[in-house]
DNA sequence: CCCTGTACGGTACTGCGCGTACCCTAAGGG
DNA sequence: CCCTTAGGGTACGCGCAGTACCGTACAGGG
């Protein structure tokens, strides 16, 4: 037979057979046997690749997904905030964020995992995104300038995730995240004097 | 050999010893074959009571586990909220939350486990607690009465999980539990007017 | 244009863990 | 005292991670 796939062409099948599998199965369900048949090669080309199952996961991850980080302005504090919610909700909905969720929580048993998880989160940049965010609030004068604080902006987005892992999985509604910016996160900004 | 044990006994040596694999080696680690010979006995008697290892893992968990909830008094809001999450911090960092933390981990790739620890996760019992701490604080003009809201009395604990997911595992230094309390629950309660 | 090293493909195998089947044997109630 | 019931011993079948071996196609240098 003519055509043996070499080096970049088969990475890429790999790839996207291992991303298929995860968005079908989770990564629970990703096993190097399906990952290897859709792919149309065996194990041995992925494990001269990736040294276990764990980094293989989060390269198909990253593989089928550059998140876009979102930086709205809409002019109100209350806007911008709604707005990251908002588009983290609807990311983490997606099956994209199903794979994300699948990782996270496998990554909780798994050393491994977690590392390389915690470096590719994004969560840095997240969390610049939302000081960014309370800067812009300060100059226009709708908050304390102490309001600009790390703990203040994650607090949303951590507010979101933990939502997420009490609930079974699916979306959390948007009068959550309603509730998360005018129950909590503006007044806390307001009360940090 | 005289004594086989039935019943009532062989039943909580089979729960015993699954309580000991899972402090010794967390849910992802409590295989039925080292539990069944650490009691004794076979997998047989241990498949003839819980259909699956998730039942039993939660059935073991809840053998060795009667939390109490805590309900300080300290006199100060922020005494009451410091105690709260050290003593949270404490339970999630024993070996007994170790158990939790696995337990919670495996359950979002098992559906059957996910339902059986909702039922037994106790965290209405410690939002009442918190709410209640933010009434006495109310009662002594400590905060407003707009304070005594279920996102804000659910939130500290739940930015101290999400600081439990977010790093590896162990415990969470005490900085951070005092910097929920002093950067975002204090000003939350302070900015509800 | 051949020759050789390297990567791919095929396959088989170890090790482990869940869940099941089968058969023998001790308990203990009628 | 016997007969049903439940425990004990053991051996499976199955699926999956990761490894080993070997033949073979491909690329690139001579």
């Amino acid at each position: 037979m003519g055509t043996r796939r070499r080096g970049e062409e088969l990475e890429r099948a790999i790839l996207q057979a291992a991303a298929e599998e995860l968005a079908r199965s989770g990564y629970a369900g990703m096993t190097m046997d399906r990952v290897a048949a859709r792919a149309g090669t065996n194990k041995n080309a992925i494990y001269r690749r990736w040294p276990h199952r764990a980094a293989l996961g989060v390269a198909a991850y990253r593989h089928l997904s550059d998140v876009a980080m979102p930086n709205p302005d809409t002019g109100t504090l209350r806007g911008d905030a709604l707005e990251m919610l908002r588009q983290a909700n609807e990311t983490w909905s997606s099956p994209h964020g199903a794979v994300l969720r699948s990782l996270l929580a496998a990554a909780a048993d798994d050393p491994a995992l977690l590392d390389l998880m915690r470096e590719r989160s994004g969560a840095d940049t997240m969390d610049r995104a939302w000081l960014a965010m309370l800067a812009r609030a300060v100059a226009r004068g709708e908050a304390p300038p102490t309001a600009v604080h790390p703990r203040v902006a994650a607090a949303p987005m951590m507010l979101l995730r933990a939502e997420y892992a009490m609930r079974g999985i699916p979306s959390v509604p948007d009068e959550v995240l309603i509730e998360i910016v005018d129950e909590v996160f503006l007044p806390l900004v307001r009360g940090r004097v």
